[in-house]
DNA sequence: CCACAATCGTCTGACTCGGACTATCGCTCA
DNA sequence: TGAGCGATAGTCCGAGTCAGACGATTGTGG
């Protein structure tokens, strides 16, 4: 069995591998087809490193390679005994990285303290509507039948639904409070302060108008409700 | 003012240009700094680009860039007009795209039914501690001065804590779910089956007793909970 | 003046990303 | 029967991302 190069393994890696191992056979079609409604909802892959990371693993020796006999003769893909191994080594392996919130969303409200005052409730509104569509999308996954997929991808797909429901409701208390609403004194047209000396300002709001959003009266981290349970199972 | 070509922005940009224009001035470092105490607590960002993106805007003319005087003559940045624009640009668009939960641990989750009986749990205690541990993380990050920190983005942190929560109690349920630790029935040692015959199991797990950990009696997800409120705010 | 830690910065190379682009298939309607 | 068409299937590309190794500078105490 020639051992080719041990190279790394990337998330992507793993999800080929896993795909794979777990249909018995893929094409990066298929990969591409289930991963878009399993994993893909919470994490996305561009489905062109779908179709370069099988050639990438078989390499390594860790898929075999076959083609279709007729028709379109695609690549067909089978994990391997050392496929297999480095796919049971990671799943033991308990340590995982960091966890990643990527969310554009986010990053805008992090710094809506520079924007001008409708932004964030226009923003939160929606994002409030995105979040419970892609709820929706996880409702019907929920409602599929038990054997239409095995337990543990539906536990995370459970969680990505507790998540949207997190973010759902996040941007709907943000967009209901009435900080929000009223409170635009400093009419929104002085919005170019700095005009013309832009390093002047230290700390000064790009739109101006920054602070007034602020919500005095949002307390920060209810501390006591660590226990009360998101609802998760 | 010399317009320069109109350059792609991409979510670091906004990063570093939103963070200047709080600033007023920021050094690569101060970025890499601030980032990591604020934004980078869910979404990390690289330090190279913290570096690498500040003169790539500056070049697009969105920045500009003096020198320190003396000592280690710094490369300091400032947001010009161009800059503003472009930021106000973005943050008074309510479409961001979509939301992203990459977390290494789920995905090794969604292919337990591939592994062997012990993983999960294993994986369940260990996620649980890192999420708690983060969770301590943001509670002293909560527990800061009201002015130590802009109010939109401690709303951001409190998502973080709130995620974090979330993603604790998820493991920890998990962990505690007894179809886990009970049934490891088909003896583990017998891992190996389809061992010399790789391409034979269509759906077989890689290490065998995939669905013996199913768990049978937790629900999926409950419709009914949707209202009860995570606790964000 | 050296040692040493903390601060600060650069570089590299493999991988990621998303979207434009191409090709093939199966079907329908003229 | 073959042009049109939508679904299926795959390729390509260049800019951006990423982690981590590495290098340089500064400040402090001995």
């Amino acid at each position: 069995m020639k051992t080719m190069v041990e190279i790394a393994l990337t998330p992507v890696s793993y999800l080929v591998l896993g795909e794979v191992a777990r249909r018995g056979s893929a094409t990066p079609y298929d990969l591409k087809v289930s991963v878009a409604e399993s994993v893909g909802n919470y994490w996305s892959f561009p489905h062109a490193q779908l179709y370069k990371e099988p050639p990438r693993l078989a390499a390594a020796g860790l898929l075999a390679e076959e083609r279709e006999a007729a028709g379109r003769r695609r690549r067909i893909f089978r994990i391997t005994e050392a496929g297999r191994h480095r796919l049971q080594e990671w799943l033991s392996s308990a340590d995982s990285g960091r966890t990643e919130l990527r969310d554009l969303g986010l990053l805008k409200l992090a710094f809506a303290d520079l924007g001008r005052p409708g932004d964030v409730a226009r923003l939160a509104r929606a994002q409030a509507v995105a979040h419970r569509a892609h709820l929706e999308v996880y409702r019907t996954l929920a409602a599929l039948p038990a054997d239409a997929m095995v337990w543990s991808l539906r536990r995370t797909l459970d969680l990505g639904f507790a998540y949207e429901r997190l973010m759902a409701e996040f941007w709907e208390r943000l967009g209901a409070d009435p900080a929000l609403v009223r409170t635009p004194p400093p009419p929104a047209d002085s919005a170019r302060p700095t005009r013309d000396a832009p390093s002047q300002g230290a700390a000064a709001a790009v739109g101006s108008a920054g602070d007034v959003v602020a919500s005095p009266g949002t307390q920060v981290v209810p501390d006591d409700v660590a226990a009360e349970g998101g609802g998760v199972g």
